[in-house]
DNA sequence: GCCGTTTTCGGCCCGACTGTTTTCAGTCG
């Protein structure tokens, strides 16, 4: 049973609120100001609820004083008479018809009442049956290619409930650019973009979006070049503009293709996102100008004499920038396309300079090969072959922390490993001056807040970092106050991958963030965003409220191997989602600036 | 119902696609 005060149901809570409305025939803007609420709720970064406790509701972007003082009744009591009241209007089995793809709250009014669909468990399994008897095909507005159309549709519903995964984004990212490669073959492919939320670096992805340049006369043989691509396993439909094939294993693959003079427009309208490209809109409006993915017209104002065909031309642009400068606007990083406020800032020519890929100056979370028998897996390579990769990616430094010695073995035996483990640390960094070598581990955060090492062990080591890799169902208040009390060494430099969310297998747990961000930053202890691709944790809007607040980042490949240390491109991809500069992260600083902070 | 360097009242994003319409409604991104 799902908790009724999590921000995904409150925010469906939101959402079913708008569809009653928009079936009432209730002023669509306060349908739009109920979506634009249910939205801001899915973006949070901690728990509504936790917001509600603090009485910051209000300050929730498209959260005013009507949705507020219903939703603080809601937490008061478990319901709010207003949205009960309300929801009572409309069958229970109109929202879960919703679910089902090209089915929207008209559709599925229709079929409930036609149909007398009014069991909830059992709606979907009756629309079906009702579609195999050829029921919807006889209904008004309904035809036989509709009937057909919702049966699919079903199946693509069923189909999702079992299990649909968004990827991982270097999963997708990697796809991507294998297609990439394969269409530069071709030199009339003049320039490939990734679109959509693959080009904003999102943590998982849906589809895998393209867009290239090509010149018209080449169109045919550029979709004909894309669809015969050696992984397709099937072809969607492939236009002269516009083409989507699935590729291997099952991943949806959509190319557009534009000419040169408005690639601009087209590259920023499927970049997205969503909320950015209403933002930008809404924003373009006020001077009188109405974007598309074609570029931008001047709209008249109702009581002038309407435009000629010639002032009414659109202007095109071949790239963002002048898309953006046109408007008044410094060319905004995909990154944080979001609809926060961005553009804003981006007017106030204010936007913060992102850290990038290359102020990286070393990797403090890596795992080598050295057997100290560790309570969770070692490393595949050895300090050497881990220095010789952070040698080739130019760093300056870089720190070895396997795990802890497994909790079974006896303290002094423990002892006698981290000292045979820092001997040969020692002998290592003499014959590696060029690279600053520290010694470090992670250790386990048992569930009591301890650490997984014996006393006076850490004298044998430069760093901690400390991670929670057990116990993951504390609630938010045992869980922080395990964290803090782990914390209080002074040896602990580095909180690792904070959140212990794990794609596919978990979710993050959840801490209470201001007394975290609190304690790190009084005691200069920095956060980890972990580059692992099955975390990427901090998550993206974690980081942006640690930057906010002024603790500093650190970010971390966690590498089991040499070859994992690139994967250091995607935690800074998450940073930059997150708003971070360099000077937020601490592995952005020199060697001797990074020593000083790590051990003083 | 929300919101404010052109507004505390009067506004509120844009277009494609599809199927059912004979001029548009519904859904989606």
């Amino acid at each position: 049973m799902e908790d009724k005060f999590s921000n995904r149901a409150v925010s469906s809570l939101l959402r079913s609120i708008a569809t009653v409305y928009v079936l009432k025939d209730e002023n669509r803007f306060r349908v739009v100001a109920y979506e634009r609420a249910a939205d801001a709720v899915d973006h949070l970064a901690r728990e509504i609820k936790d917001i509600w406790q603090d009485k910051k509701l209000e300050e929730i972007p498209g959260v005013g004083k009507a949705i507020s003082s219903h939703l603080d009744e809601y937490f008061r009591t478990g319901h709010s008479r207003h949205f009960d009241e309300i929801l009572k209007k409309i069958p229970e089995s109109i929202f879960v018809l919703m679910q089902i793809p090209t089915i929207g709250p008209k559709k599925a009014y229709k079929l409930v009442m036609n149909l007398n669909l009014f069991d909830k468990d059992t709606a979907v399994e009756d629309l079906k049956k009702a579609c195999l008897r050829g029921k919807i095909a006889q209904m008004e507005t309904f035809g036989e290619k509709s009937q057909s159309d919702i049966l699919q549709a079903i199946g693509i519903y069923e189909k999702r409930s079992i299990k649909e995964e968004r990827m991982i984004l270097p999963y997708a990212f990697s796809i991507a650019e294998q297609i990439i490669d394969y269409l530069k073959q071709k030199p009339y492919f003049k320039r490939i973009d990734k679109l959509g939320s693959l080009r904003r670096m999102v943590e998982t992805i849906g589809d895998v979006d393209l867009a290239a340049v090509v010149d018209v006369k080449y169109n045919q043989q550029a979709i004909d070049h894309f669809i015969a691509y050696p992984k397709t396993i099937k072809i969607d439909n492939a236009g002269d503009k516009k083409a989507s094939i699935i590729v291997t294993p099952n991943v949806r693959v959509d190319l557009r293709i534009q000419e040169k003079n408005s690639y601009g427009s087209m590259l920023q309208y499927f970049t997205g996102s969503k909320n950015h490209n209403i933002r930008l809109r809404e924003f373009a409006l006020k001077k009188n100008y109405s974007l598309s993915e074609y570029g931008i017209t001047k709209v008249e104002s109702s009581l002038s004499v309407k435009a000629t065909a010639d002032e009414a031309k659109i202007k095109k642009f071949n790239s963002e920038e002048r898309f953006y400068g046109y408007l008044g606007l410094r060319w905004i990083p995909p990154e944080i396309r979001e609809g926060t406020d961005e553009i804003e800032l981006a007017a106030k020519g204010q936007l913060p300079s992102l850290v990038d890929l290359r102020d990286i100056k070393g990797d403090l979370h890596v795992h080598s090969n050295f057997d100290l028998q560790p309570s969770h897996d070692l490393g595949e390579d050895s300090f050497e072959a881990m220095i010789k990769k952070a040698e080739d990616l130019g760093y300056q430094y870089v720190g070895f922390s396997e795990h802890n010695p497994k909790s079974s073995l006896l303290d002094k035996d423990v002892a006698a490993i981290l000292k045979k483990r820092r001997l040969v640390i020692d002998k290592i960094k003499a014959k590696n001056p060029g690279l600053k070598i520290f010694s470090g581990l992670e250790v386990d955060i048992l569930p009591n807040g301890h650490l997984a090492l014996p006393e006076g062990c850490p004298d044998y080591l430069d760093y901690l970092i400390v991670s929670v890799h057990s116990a993951f169902d504390l609630d938010a208040e045992a869980m922080t106050n395990r964290v803090l009390e782990a914390l209080k060494n002074p040896k602990v430099r580095i909180l690792g991958h904070p959140t212990g969310r794990y794609f596919g297998k978990r979710e993050g747990f959840a801490l209470k963030w201001e007394k975290i961000f609190d304690f790190v930053k009084k005691n200069g202890i920095a956060l980890e965003v972990n580059a692992w691709p099955e975390r990427l944790d901090l998550p993206d809007l974690l980081v942006r409220e640690a930057v906010n607040t002024g603790v500093k980042l650190i970010i971390n490949t966690d590498a089991h191997a040499a070859s994992h240390l690139n994967n250091m491109f995607y935690g800074v991809e998450v940073a930059r989602r997150g708003w971070a500069q360099n000077k937020n992260i601490v592995n952005c600083l020199d060697a001797s600036d990074f020593k000083n902070w790590l051990v003083g």
